[in-house]
DNA sequence: GCCATTGATGCTCATATGAGCAGAACCGTG
DNA sequence: CACGGTTCTGCTCATATGAGCATCAATGGC
């Protein structure tokens, strides 16, 4: 008998039956050591598989990896049955959010399907005392998932604390009008809050027709295929960028109302939620230009992010 | 947090990052006891699932259950995917078959396609100085697997020793032929030394048209028919039988040449060798009526057997 | 409010396990 | 056949683990 073999019925006698590598050795004729070694052997051939197999299973070594890749202080990647990412992310972000330490007390986020997600996942009594404000323009009709507010005031209120919402539309048609809107003693709080919050918690958009802003009217098909012509793979907090993170079109960022991409840049805690692999490209913009410090994704966009050099 | 999702990180932490429980413990700010106890439960609630992955494993769950039901000395049960029973079983025979202990010295065998795929998987030097012995009636023209001679040629040559062939018909027409042959002075002695043979290896054919029987022209597909009417599950060593084991045509059985079902009942070691789908029915009659001491076979076919009381 | 019951927790201790090492067996080479 | 190198084997010993037990906290009946 071949050891592979041997390594097979050792690992069914350890696995399947439970018995010691001492009675193993027995069983098979074979001293204990021999035993212990084949089913080293056994685990590293992979003949024997260990899965963890649950809604909420994590995948630490693409977890540590990506951390180590792109310089973050924390990722959180899960295993996803095809068309439930978005779910399964969403789950693992509130864990994350949940257990943040030390507990944010100002938690700034955007809007997005995701993080609607993000919040119907929250249980209710998540933290105690938080205040959840929101980092650019609304949303207001969002048919997919609720209004932006909701995401903010879901938040809010399942955290016991009040949210903070920016009374703006995303973006405005001119330049002016977006300056006045800033200049609104409201509006230019909630943006200071905003851009002082201590954790942010953001998606990013593909380039695509299927977009919100797009759904919106704040964008036509036709601007976002001119944005796609000029390089652009998606935008964060409403902001269109290219490959390499620079803002594609600076008129159309001048009215495009909420914090700029820099108060990321320098927070200490900027959270990255992105399931599906419609975002993979604005994925990588995202993590290789330090646009966050920590991450959740699903497990097909680690790969992918992770897969060339 | 609650215990099952703690105990999702735990048995992350220790399959996949091989972290030890009082590291574990460390890091989730638990007690390594806990740790241990969370663990314990990942693998009862089937959080933990941890599977053998090769063609030559085995299921030895089902292999105890059906010893014990049955009241075999041993049983081999493989996991095969859909369409690889064959294959996968008469691998498993043919491991069994080189680990015999006692080594057997005269092996008597029938035939079919499974014990041909047996005798091909049997490795050259399986044993030394095996009489291979033929069971009953020859079919000469098997187009699809060789002829029953070259079943057991092949298995005396890979054990180098002798094959004993029996140059007989399977069945003839006439009851008075079939005692002839039977009293030929090389037949008789044949069938003396199969009815001598300490082990035996068999299949059983289940009772339809597709049979070796009709294909070689011994049997028409009305005769099956007609068989089955009568309660037929199908045939051991040429012989239909029905549930019960008990012969459903004597006369039939009068003209079939070779041993009887009585030396396989009275044998020390008969192995009885099956897979697939359509062998459940003949394969339930041969165990249940102790026409075997040993059995090979597929997961379908064990868990088939167990399923009623 | 009191106590019994149940389930969780942290411990002790015997056992199982893996790392590291020394000697044996095996290999091809000169 | 002798030799050096390589792999295998069985061992010692430190560590990891699970069973069993005492204790503690929570729960519910009275």
């Amino acid at each position: 008998m071949d050891d592979e073999l041997l390594a097979v019925r050792v690992a069914e006698l350890a696995y399947d039956e439970g018995k010691t590598q001492d009675e193993i050795g027995a069983l098979l004729g074979i001293s204990r050591w021999k035993a212990g070694r084949l089913l080293a052997q056994a685990r590293e051939l992979g003949i024997v598989r260990i899965e963890i197999v649950h809604p909420r299973a994590r995948r630490l070594r693409l977890e540590r990896e990506i951390c180590e890749r792109f310089g973050l202080a924390a990722a959180v990647v899960v295993p996803a049955p095809e068309g439930l990412e978005l779910e399964r992310v969403a789950q693992a972000a509130a864990d994350l959010l949940t257990s943040l330490r030390p507990v944010p007390r100002t938690l700034a986020v955007s809007w997005g399907r995701t993080l609607a997600a993000v919040a119907d996942a929250l249980p209710d009594g998540w933290t105690r005392g938080i205040t959840v404000v929101q980092t650019n323009g609304g949303v207001t009709t969002n048919r997919r998932s609720g209004t932006a507010a909701s995401i903010a005031v879901t938040m809010a209120q399942r955290g016991h604390g009040q949210a903070v919402l920016l009374p703006s539309p995303a973006i405005l048609e001119r330049v002016e009008t977006k300056q006045a809107i800033e200049a609104d003693r409201i509006v230019a709080g909630v943006l200071e809050q905003a851009a002082r919050a201590h954790t942010y918690l953001f998606t990013a958009g593909a380039c695509d027709a299927r977009s919100a802003h797009v759904e919106n009217g704040y964008l036509t098909a036709d601007d976002i295929a001119e944005l796609a012509r000029r390089g652009a793979v998606g935008d964060v907090l409403g902001r269109y960028i290219d490959a390499d993170g620079n803002i594609v079109n600076p008129e159309l960022d001048a009215r495009t109302v909420g914090i700029g991409l820099a108060a990321l840049r320098s927070a200490d805690r900027a959270i990255y939620v992105t399931a599906g692999a419609a975002k993979h490209d604005i994925a990588r913009t995202v993590v290789t230009t330090g646009l966050c410090t920590m991450t959740v994704m699903d497990e097909s966009t680690a790969r992918k992010l992770l897969e060339e050099s």
